[in-house]
DNA sequence: AATTTAAGATAACAACTGTTATGATATTTT
DNA sequence: AAAATATCATAACAGTTGTTATCTTAAATT
């Protein structure tokens, strides 16, 4: 096993204990103890503790962008931007798990400027996977000439991300089907 | 100065040290610090730092119920029901304070189910007051009479708490008349 | 085969945490 | 005025934290 690969492992470890304790008791033997093995496994492959942070941050972003990509064979059509974008649903328990991961890193990163701005880079790099999506629908005139891609990007990521939090915050939130339904919805007023 | 307004007052200073440090970092010292006195001050007025936490939390939920209803004395009309909704985004100040502590006890429950059961207590209030206010739309003939209230709810309250997030993550993020233009639009669909 | 490096265990360190008890004033009640 | 209570300060407590150093053993390199 490569190295990159036990980082991933530790990494792994972080998240099951993030989503089942919370990150503020996410410890490094914590950690250890989830994996099964002491700290020295953790200190060895992290220098410290906000490098490991940041590993298993960035691997949220990893996880979403491969979800993403996994339709990149289909043809350009609103259907495939509708099924990029449902790859932030909670429609399964693993995107569940990311979704949970996500929040907590981003409540640890109030406060946090650093944290913030990594946040903004990988949102940044998946609104950009958006709006090149909506670029070649308006090239393929699937979607209304006049429509502002980088605002509708926003309005996208925007609508996904509440609509996953609901998962998380209403008791009486959207099921699945309702949630790809308001997905689906949205480019009714963009279509041609 | 009663002792409810004193509580207030502690847990003012919790939320100037969330919003600067960071909520695993809000300690006692740290909030008594704030306060410009001693821990005895914060244990005198909350029984443990549990307490103090909720308490803090359920100020969150206060503060958007109270921006919401402040736009109560105006007639029953879709306007309201924007305004009613522009209450959660960030467009002061004041507003983005609220976001930022709402966002940090949102990672904060990510582990905890009792305080994810508290999110979902005062999300659903909110929904309440939406769908009253859908219903009412309904009966006077201003929106369609064939949508789910229960599930255009959710659908708004995803849509504001989305872009509210949006000025969080995003560098390029919607400005505050884009936001508002967002929201807006929505009902375009949904009006008669 | 000898040497070097990687992998991981163990233990100790100081700093910080929430909690609790106790003491000192000030305020209120009787 | 006396007693009681509220307010707040101070200090000590045991537990937890990240970090670091040292040790052992396995793997890889020479």
């Amino acid at each position: 096993m490569s190295q990159q690969e036990r980082r991933v492992e530790v990494s792994e470890a972080a998240w099951k204990v993030i989503v089942r304790e919370g990150l503020d008791r996410t410890s490094m033997r914590a950690i250890a103890g989830e994996l099964g093995c002491t700290t020295g496994v953790v200190t060895h492959y992290f220098r410290n503790k906000q490098e490991l942070i940041l590993f298993a941050l960035d691997q949220v972003t990893e996880k979403l962008k491969q979800s993403m990509e996994e339709v990149a064979d289909r043809p350009i059509s609103v259907e495939r931007l509708v099924e990029m974008l449902c790859a932030f649903l909670p429609l399964d328990t693993n995107r569940q798990e990311i979704l949970k991961v996500w929040v907590a890193f981003l409540g640890y990163a109030v406060g946090r400027e650093s944290l913030i701005l990594e946040h903004q880079t990988s949102a940044g790099e998946l609104r950009e996977v958006i709006m090149q999506e909506l670029k070649a629908l308006k090239s393929a005139n699937m979607i209304h000439e006049d429509i502002d891609v980088g605002v509708e990007a926003n309005v996208l990521l925007a609508l996904v991300n509440g609509i996953a939090l609901d998962s998380l915050i209403q008791k009486n939130c959207l099921n699945s089907e309702q949630q790809k339904m308001v997905i689906q919805r949205y480019f009714n007023r963009i279509t041609t």
